[in-house]
RNA sequence: GGCGUCGUGGCCAAGUGGUAAGGCAAGGGUCUGCAAAACCCUGACCACGGGUUCGAAUCCCGUCGACGCCUCCA
């Protein structure tokens, strides 16, 4: 039994979906005005490993995952760099979605884009006016009004009285409340706009991901995900504008992860402590990062030292090495061994479900995966064939895959396998001779050509570095 | 100021009433021509102070500290 906790509760509950196997499922995507960084790998990786677990369970997911690409920020950024709002989008579109399969994150199922669902975006604003949830000053804005619905601030805790320190209102705007925010703004001169009955605008940030979850989700969704810092106000005001629009409860489950830590603060492009998603994987491979995300639990914020980036790069290389086949003149274990080495990938499988079904323990689904690392090296120590290793590695090497852990590299230039072959055989020649100097020539030279080699009692073993 | 999260070995980090998972690093050892890898062994009484309990890292109160949100933010 999966358990999910929910924000808007406060607790773990019971995951249950609104139609027997079929989870529908929204994750806010980023605001695309400039690189990511990997506080937003770290958000894509939470929920794609959420996605994964999901559907190992049987579950079929739809997935939908936004990009705002148009706001004040993009416009903005446009104008500075001379750019088009449109084509500056684009641009950081197509480089997110490319580091998102570098991370090999799954595709969403649809990656809607806010100018793509004005239409619908339009007809909500229409709606909620009609219902007396908002209103249109004149000014060519149109506002929600939040002390319209009682229950207004539920998942962030807040009461309207307790807000109004902070809230502040702009130089044009006419709202009747602070707190009242914008569903439609209309546009100032040379800014990208859209005809409305409200006159020529774009729409504000939240109204976009209720009119997309609602086109391509429906009314009612089982999940929805995003950074923590976006619970208040963005996700507040989604579930105000959903609820107050269709009359029905928005989500079931609530899922926030926590912020990636950077010298001890929250990464943040306003903050300006960055490390883009392109830095990163210029440094490491996509792995790491989902090995960093995994080590910790997702609602905490997320230690990004080098130390711990490190320490999560030698533990891939760990997972990686109870791949590596049997040795070569292996003479094979006791029957029993073999079967007991069978029983304990069970016995994995069970501690990493029931890790999984809390809340995606992702740390302790690993810790599960490291002891059968363990248990499988001891027994090709102990000259397993590979054909008693295979039951165990094949366990591991899916259970890793329902993290989104890649384990297996691409083999690297396939046509070289019989010549290093063939310099493995007249080395193990030329140590037989004793010829140490040369033997160690060999394996220093391969070494520098990124192939390592090692020699045990049952041979001698190759494998790219 | 308000709301919330958190403080576990050198680092990252599970556990949330019955005497502390896992990874990294470190030290020792096995194997080995050497190297590498793998394997084995070694380490914390859980921020601090009270309280509840037969028993608390785990519940309650307080103190100190960190972080997030309250304005755009994954």
């Amino acid at each position: 039994m999966l358990r999910i906790y929910n924000t808007l509760t406060r607790q773990k509950e019971e995951f249950q979906p609104l139609e027997p196997g079929v989870v529908k499922m929204y994750v806010c995507g980023p605001t695309v005005y400039a690189d990511a960084h990997v506080g937003h790998a770290m958000s894509a990786l939470v929920f794609d490993i959420v996605r994964r677990y999901l559907i190992y369970k049987g579950y079929d997911v739809r997935f939908v995952m936004n990009f705002t690409d148009v706001d004040d920020k993009i416009i903005q950024r446009a104008r500075q760099s001379g750019i088009d709002p449109f084509a500056l989008a684009e641009h950081y579109i197509q480089q997110f979605q490319e580091q998102l399969r570098a991370l090999n994150v799954l595709p969403a199922t649809v990656h809607p884009r806010a100018t793509q669902t004005i239409p619908q975006i339009q007809q909500m604003i229409q709606g909620l006016i009609e219902k007396g949830y908002a209103y249109a000053p004149g000014n060519g804005d149109v506002y929600y009004r939040v002390t319209r619905k009682p229950d207004y601030g539920k998942l962030s805790g807040r009461k309207l009285e307790e807000m109004q320190a902070g809230a502040r209102i702009e130089v044009g705007e006419q709202k009747e409340h602070p707190m009242d925010f914008a569903l439609w703004k209309a546009a100032r001169p040379g800014e990208p706009a859209w005809d409305s009955p409200w006159g020529k605008g774009r729409p504000g940030w939240h109204i976009e991901c209720s009119a997309m979850n609602l086109a391509y989700l429906g009314e009612q969704i089982d999940i929805h995900g995003g950074g923590n810092d976006l619970i208040f106000p963005h996700h507040e005001n989604e579930i105000a504008q959903s609820e107050a629009y269709t009359g029905k409860p928005f989500v079931r489950y609530w899922m926030h992860n926590g912020m990636l830590q950077l010298g001890g603060e929250k990464m943040s492009k306003s903050l300006g402590n960055l490390v883009t998603i392109e830095e990163f994987l210029k440094e490491h491979e996509g792995d790491v990062m989902r090995m960093l995300v995994l080590n910790s639990n997702y609602r905490a914020p997320l230690s990004f030292t080098p130390e711990a980036i490190e320490a999560a790069e030698k533990g891939l290389e760990r997972l990686r090495s109870a791949l590596r086949p049997a040795a070569p003149a292996a003479a094979g274990v006791a029957a029993e061994v073999a079967e007991a080495l069978k029983n304990q990938a069970e016995a994995t499988r069970q501690a990493f479900e029931q890790a999984m079904d809390d809340d995606f323990n992702t740390a302790a689904a690993l810790a599960a995966l490291f002891e059968l690392v363990r248990a499988i090296n001891t027994a090709r120590d102990q000259g397993a064939t590979q054909e008693q290793l295979q039951p165990a590695q094949e366990m591991l090497l899916r259970l890793a895959g329902v993290l989104g852990l890649r384990l297996e590299k691409k083999k690297e230039a396939p046509d070289v396998v019989p010549f290093v072959e063939l310099l493995i055989e007249v080395r193990n020649e030329l140590r037989k001779q004793k010829l140490w100097a040369l033997s160690d020539l060999i394996r220093d030279r391969l070494k520098a050509l990124g192939i390592l080699l090692e020699d045990t009692r049952e041979g001698t073993t190759w494998r790219w570095e």
